[in-house]
DNA sequence: ACAAAGTATTTCGTATGCGTATAATCGCAA
DNA sequence: TTGCGATTATACGCATACGAAATACTTTGT
């Protein structure tokens, strides 16, 4: 009936969704658990491109985090609510926000790390090198070919 | 830095997360192109089911589906407005809801599995069966342990 | 037979993401 | 210089998912 799968639960667009939201939910259940409940699995993204390189635009942290514009503001206000970044004025740019982790954001950079490298050890700790890197090849060729037609 | 992944989009949750968005907007548009934009991908799940066995228990879909039963509500909410089932009581259990396909929903399974094919072929175009093969596996593997810890 | 525990579903609040539309500003080309 | 398309960000509406709590009913144990 059907050249990709048989069962629905074989379907790999089934398991790369269910894999995606249960790795969000153990990662919110991680920080949590940590103390650091106030990090929530969307911000990652963003963090870690301000880990590296401190105030950078809003476009920008966006194109990064393959999300659309529209997604950012509100991932945004929701960090800057919870004390994690702050917005301010691009001095070459007057449309432009730049975006400046508060200190509590600098802080943060430790644990989450440490977090974020325990729940992958644990969902992937029955891989080995080898399958690890050809998951992660193939993985990024599909969203390669998904990507070309959503243009 | 890090065992599993050198940049942010390196890391294995990136690319799951992003290939699940990728896919669902492809599935989208598929739909929409075909006439059939009645049908959200959220809905596969569920239709998939009852293409095999109409009639089922709402909490039988959402096991299927891997969906928790608060999210089954609202997706039935929007598949009944969308006239493609109906909720029926369950003679058998008055706590129980049977969920039925109408014409509508029954008509679209054709079309419906002919796109999903469709749109699978494009994202995994690049891959051999040996290759899909071991993707599935790992992505299987890996929804067990992450789930094992979601307890 | 009855209380306690379990199951089925809904309601509510919230997070996360997209698409479309809008406003402000930028930058280039005539 | 001015005018027009591109870029930056936001606002709004909606879809999709979760968790906690509530309600209604069923099952189980005594």
């Amino acid at each position: 009936m059907n050249a990709f799968f048989e069962t629905p639960t074989d379907c790999p667009y089934y398991l790369v969704s269910r894999l995606s939201l249960q790795i969000t939910t153990a990662l919110r259940k991680t920080f949590i658990n940590a103390g650091i409940g106030r990090v929530r699995p969307s911000y990652l993204g963003v963090l870690w491109s301000l880990w590296l390189e401190d105030g950078v635009k809003t476009s920008e942290l966006g194109r990064s985090a393959g999300l659309e514009p529209s997604t950012m503001t509100g991932l945004l206000d929701r960090m800057e609510r919870d004390d994690l970044v702050m917005r301010k004025p691009d001095p070459g740019d007057r449309r432009a926000q730049l975006i400046w982790l508060t200190d509590r954001g600098k802080k943060l950079k430790g644990v989450a790390t440490r977090m974020v490298n325990e729940t992958m050890a644990r969902v992937f700790s029955t891989f080995d090198d080898n399958e690890l890197g050809q998951l992660k090849e193939s993985l990024k060729r599909a969203l390669a070919n998904a990507h070309e037609g959503n243009e």
